[in-house]
DNA sequence: ACAACAATAGTACGAACGTACTATTATTTT
DNA sequence: AAAATAATAGTACGTTCGTACTATTGTTGT
């Protein structure tokens, strides 16, 4: 990119690179992990030399929190964002559940991120390991509050548990991404999607009851 | 371990100290990772010295793949096990169930080093790799043929899907795992039973059915 | 008890790691 | 264009890594 480029973005030639760097570092962390984003082999996928990246960021744990960020930012851009178009309710609620299973493919990343980063910072305290936690709990808030929205529109019932929703919502989503990278699992997507449908319906207020014939009840 | 306790169970001392290792990798990894399952780390654990250690195994994927084995050979020892005590169908899905969410309490264990093995390897081609695929491939099977049986005894309705619902009942674990060790959530095997028991209530054939009265239906 | 063998320790090596510190270029401001 | 500053590269250091190779100690079968 040239200067004159770079000027109508309001960017540096600093921001620019590390905006480069982030780039790698984000797509290395999500197929490696983030304990495997080391200096030597960033610099080496960027083209730059192990310090003039270093000076980027001062330390390897600001690296991995700033690609963490990253990621997150970038999650938003094409999970959340594109959400809020829909009315608040089922309708966004649905929209969320589907971005969320397509996501990590229309960014071109291998695996999620933010769940990579979960279980290979939950039992290593430290900074990195706060801005997890910081990130998750803000994500947490922000579906228990689409799923309460649901029940304020009518749509849930009023005797739904937001935060046991939540739970159940995130285990789809992780049973989705595991049987994706670990068996390749084509049918993966469309089982994360059933499965959401399946607990979305159950909270459905009264429409679309489960109705059991007398004829069928009997053996 | 004086030498007759030992002959008494069939053991060479190489064949015990490597259980003390293995016992003390399993610990390590189930905290750390694998990854940082390092030679170095356990020796000093163990009070070995790098090398004597070292021979056990031969290699470091050796070691990673034997104490992935162990965790899984524990983990069948606490849950699978036990399970089969119980009446084949529902009692004993249920059974497993419960098992899985105090499995790792039971082993003292910080989390579930299969869980942690998975995200860690699913993109990491390798012999590690493919060990890591194995177990949880078998894992999977026995538990679809879990659900199989409780449809073959009529508890469960005839038009259940077991893979779809074995992937259910895995996220409701992953979600547990994760409440638990990034957010020290005291909730969440409370959370995980209740997401059980609803998702087997689902699946549940024609008794205890989901019946809407009459004068609940309209508003 | 002693030979044969298994188990553990000692030492050494090259590679890669994170991160100082200094030097050299680009870029921006004056 | 020159001066000032930002960005990148170069070099070096102490650690830790996995893994050879050899030496020593402990265990076991005869």
């Amino acid at each position: 990119m040239n200067a004159i480029a770079r000027k109508a973005l309001n960017l540096t030639k600093g921001e620019e690179t590390r905006a480069l760097i982030l780039k790698a570092a984000l797509q290395h962390a999500s197929t490696h992990g983030f304990d495997a984003l080391t200096i030597g082999s960033l610099a080496e996928k960027t083209g730059m030399s192990k310090s003039g990246l270093f000076a980027h960021f001062g330390s390897k744990e600001e690296l991995q929190i700033a690609t963490l960020d990253e990621g997150v930012r970038r999650f938003n851009q094409v999970t959340t964002l594109p959400a809020l178009s829909f009315p608040r309710g089922l309708k966004r609620l649905m929209a969320m559940c589907e971005n969320w299973v397509t996501w990590t493919t229309q960014c071109d990343l291998a695996g999620c991120p933010m769940m990579t980063a979960v279980t290979e910072f939950d039992d290593k305290p430290g900074p990195v390991r706060d801005a997890v936690v910081e990130h998750m709990q803000r994500m947490q808030d922000s579906l228990v509050k689409s799923i309460q929205m649901t029940i304020d529109t009518g749509e849930f019932a009023a005797d739904t548990d937001p935060e046991q929703m939540a739970f159940e919502l995130f285990g789809v989503l992780a049973s989705c991404y595991r049987a994706r990278n670990l068996f390749h699992d084509e049918k993966a997507n469309t089982r994360a999607r059933k499965a959401f449908e399946r607990l979305i319906a159950s909270a459905m207020a009264i429409s679309e009851p489960k109705i059991v014939r007398r004829s069928q009840r009997s053996t």
